[in-house]
Order: C-alpha cells, then structure tokens, then sequence
DNA sequence: TTGCAAGTTGACAATTTCTTGAAAAGCGTG
DNA sequence: CACGCTTTTCAAGAAATTGTCAACTTGCAA
C-alpha cells in the first residue's frame, strides 16, 4: 500500500515538483492548498504523513500544525520554511525543513517519519536490523555498524533478492547526487560485508552485479552460514 | 492508560497549543472553560492533574485552586500565571508557572507531579533511583549525583536498553532545544559514568551511540559489577 | 564579602568515521 | 592470454564526534 502524503502548500510553482516527485518516488500525494482545506480533506482518510509547505502561505505553519494536530493527534507532520526563518522554533511540527532542500532530501525524511515503515525490525536470511535501536544481528550475535553503514545496510534489507543501483544507493545514502567519481560507497561496501559477511572475499549476502549495483542475496540455495 | 489532564482555560488563542501538544505527548487532555465547569466535569471522574490558566480568565486563580481541592483533595494542580505576576504567593496550586514557558517545560512539569509516574522507584541492574527521595543506589550503596545529573540518569533508567538520542536526553534535562553548539551534555554524562560506572573509561552501562545518543546496557552478559 | 556547589564553556585529546588515491584483483570479450 | 573496464582493498589522513580537564560563571548561604 503507498503511503498517503497530504502536501499543504500554496501557489508556488517550485512546489509542483513536490508533487511531481513524490509521486514518483511512490508516494500517494494529495494536495490542499490551506490548512482548512486540509482539515476538510481529512473526511477522505487522514493521510499518513503531512507536508506544509509554510514558505508560499499567509497563515503561520505553527497554527495549521496545532489545528491539524486538534483532528488527527499522531499525524506526522514536516513544516518547510524560508531559509531566513529559525528552524529551532517550536512549531509544532515533527520536523521542520528550511529550504532549499533536494527532492531526495524530502523523501528520505518522510521515509523516516512514517510509522509504517519504521516500526517492523526488517529482516532477512540471517540478519535482522532493528532501526529505531540501531540493533544489527546476524544470526545469533550483535554486530556493529556505523551510522552510514546502517543505512546501507538497511536499504538492501528493504529490498532482499532485487538490484539496488549504485546512484541509488548513494542519494538515499548520503543525500546527495551520485557522480560517480568517488569511491566512497565502494569503501563502505567492502566495511559492509567485512562486518556481516563470513568471508568478506568472497560474498554469499551482498553481490556486486557488475556496473549496476548491490543486491543482497537470502534465499540463495548455498549451504549455511556460520 | 494515559494520564488525563483537565485544561481550565479561559479564550487565549495561544492556548490551543496546550492542548493539541498535550494530546500529541501522549495525554488525554479535557478542557473546559471555568472553575465551575471544572468541578460539573468532576461527575466524570477525577482527573490525574489540572492545569488552570489564570492568564485568560477572571476569576483568581486561588479560588479555583481552593475549590477544586474542595472535591479533590489530592488532586495536583499546575497554575499558569502572566509574566508579571508574582509567582511565589499562595495560589494553593502544587505548581505556579509563569508565562512564557515551552510546551516541554509544561509536559517535565505535568509528569512530574502526576502521581502515577512517581510512586515507583526506578531499578534497572545494580541500579536503583528513588525519584522522590532523591536517593541513588549503586549495588549496595548509596551516591550523590546532582540535580541534572539526576534527570539525566533518571530517563536512562526509565528506558533501559533504548537509545536515547543526545536531543532528547537534553530537552528533557535542560528543558530548552538542543543546538549542539555546547559539551554540557557530554560533559555530564561524563560525569555521570564518573559516579556510577566502576571503570569509567570503558563504561559497562552507559554506552554512547555515536552520531545519535546514549543507551544504558543492563542486561548485558559481562561478570558483575564490584 | 567569602566560600561552596552546580553548571557552562573552551581547549585539546582520544576516538571513530569518512574520503581519497593508488594498487591489486576480478570480469568479460576477442 | 591480453586488454579494457569495473570493483575491491589498503593505507593515509581528513573530518567529525565524543571525552576530559580546567577555568570561569552563577546562585545561594553563612
């Protein structure tokens, strides 16, 4: 099931690419321009994840965060601001996000925000990765990861048995453009599988398929680990 | 169960905000214009605590405070007064709180008057924290921490084996956003492990997770502490 | 005032994490 | 096999985070 984004924003032709974009990153977007047309909305469902876009409107973000608050308690909400506003207000808001900002940046926090994607502890073959502890185990024991490993840890993990392209990979990782002409995820991947793979050299879980990607391999029909 | 709140306010539009962050903080809040709509209220049951916001409303804050204990003797009330009030008079409430305060401040405040999350001591481990008492139990004996010191310890204990991010850890402490542009934090739990860990420089409990906070490991399979 | 206790800040050390460049190894094709 | 290309690994060092110390501030009380 898509996760259901409500994006509150006013008339900025910049913020069509929100909408644009996330539907493309898979999101179900549904768009109100105000606060009150976002609570009428509720009627159709409250919607999993909230996005005020307080840059292109009159009405302060804060208040439409309380009054959306008042009808849908645990909805997460992310407040984009101008860039001349002080994030560390108490807005109310779950995260607030000064522009300007990439699209990947925005997803990734909305990935981050939605419930149904964080409270299951993924897991695959022998690993198990419990997000919100930051708990990785293989097998039996706990192994340890730095944040970065983590994250690319975990995006193979979401996706067990399929490619993950390198560019991928490096956006979600690090929020930024791949360009390739660094080698930093290679590094890192190496570290992965020093730190999860029995024999680093010659990985049975996370395959490299050769000027793609990653792909992290389960149910492979190989004897067993440990 | 959630701890309920009755809100006595009277018609600040600010205040909306009380209720909507008290809800999203995970109490049951009800809310209602005066002292006396305050006491009908009472046929549905004794709330857990009452906060009266003074600054809207005309009647004295010490009356309603007198009246409520009338039919609620135990009942723990929070006073919200204006700035230029004098908050150290005789209201008769547990608490008097002066505008302005953040919403976290409020919620440090609510939970710590409200008796069901007092009652217990904390254990966790060779652990033992006496909230009310202020006493801290190491195995066998007893330590002095600091106030701050206290708290900080007090929400390790609260959530053994958790991560608590560096954040969290300080709007709860400090009870102002955390900027990171300051060591205190890092500076008191150093502190902290400086009085609770036998060996402080390889801390058994109090681990650190970088990039993201800390997590009191009691449960872990080493020898015994001492 | 003085003295003490608690907390804050800045400097620097210790440690961890990340990046980079270069060399080595792997893969597919002719 | 050699060739071109991609990926892996290593090692050095850069960057970031955290730990600790000491000086300083603040509030309180004798």
């Amino acid at each position: 099931m898509k996760p259901r984004i409500l994006l509150i924003e006013g008339k900025h032709a910049d913020h069509q690419s929100f909408t644009a974009g996330l539907i493309k990153k898979g999101f179900m977007v549904e768009s109100v321009p105000s606060g009150s047309a976002a609570l009428a909305h509720f009627e159709m469902g409250i919607p999993d994840l909230a996005v005020i876009d307080s840059s292109s409107m009159r009405t302060s973000g804060k208040r439409i965060c309380q009054s959306l608050h008042e009808k849908a308690t645990n909805l997460p909400i992310i407040l984009v601001i101008r860039p001349e506003v002080d994030p560390n207000g108490n807005y109310g808001a779950d995260l607030v996000l000064p522009l300007p900002f990439t699209m990947q940046k925005l997803v990734n926090r909305i990935r981050h925000l939605l419930p149904v994607e964080n409270n299951a502890t993924l897991a695959a073959g022998p690993f198990q990765l419990d997000v919100e502890q930051r708990r990785v185990m293989v097998d039996e024991h706990q192994i340890r990861l730095t944040p970065r490993l983590m994250i690319l840890f975990k995006i193979l993990l979401e996706h067990p048995g399929e490619v993950i392209e390198r560019e991928r990979l490096f956006r979600e990782a690090w929020e930024t453009d791949y360009t390739g002409d660094t080698r930093s995820l290679d590094v890192h991947m190496s570290w992965l599988r020093q730190a999860v793979e029995e024999n680093p050299r010659h990985p049975r879980y996370i395959k490299t398929i050769r000027g793609v990607g990653y792909r992290l391999d389960v149910d492979s029909s190989n004897g067993h680990h440990g």
